[in-house]
DNA sequence: TTGACATGCAATCCTATGGTTGCGTATGGT
DNA sequence: ACCATACGCAACCATAGGATTGCATGTCAA
């Protein structure tokens, strides 16, 4: 388990309004998410910003994804999350 | 709740320790953290980048502190973790 | 095969912030 | 009264990383 990784990916606001997507509704595109983060949240940043995202969220363990032909679909996993606070709270 | 806040101070190692040493040994003078950090953590950086990283804890409501006598004392929140966490966990 | 589309890659820019250094200030013991 | 001490404040530096732009690549449908 890579604390800093987790610690690090949780500390922008943009990645954890991804998560909140993904934590509702499983199994998206990259290309679903970042319509929905644009269209519902207001995110007005660009795709590329949104897959450098994804991509520090992979590495921390709390998104993986799979290539499907062109698309890459993303799944959220809170088990770093969990990992990760025991250390604090009993 | 002021979840930029929070994310932010955890996102730090330096802070993350901090945590560490507050949540097991409640009630320090920042002088005593200090010292602690560099004796028993190995920690290098200086008193004043400690004091800086104190803010930010107790910005975040993740630390306490009351100024006695010459002393500032330091108290450990586990609150505002269980409030930003039950975003994802359920 | 052609073309639209979903994504990957790389260079660049700019701001936030962790760290240092230097100095100031109030407190408490002797 | 004096002085060491515990801490606050401010300016400065350097690096990390969030964001953009431009272009390349692979996939699928017609």
């Amino acid at each position: 388990m890579h604390t800093d990784l987790v610690f690090n990916a949780l500390a922008d606001p943009t990645r954890r309004l991804m998560l909140d997507e993904l934590s509702e509704r499983n199994e998206q595109t990259l290309y679903e998410l970042t319509a929905r983060l644009i269209m519902r949240h207001e995110v007005t940043i660009s795709r590329q910003a949104l897959a450098k995202h994804i991509d520090v969220l992979e590495e921390a363990g709390l998104v993986s994804s799979e290539k499907r032909g062109k698309y890459r679909m993303l799944v959220f996993n809170d088990e770093p999350l969990r990992a990760v606070m025991d250390r604090w709270l009993k």
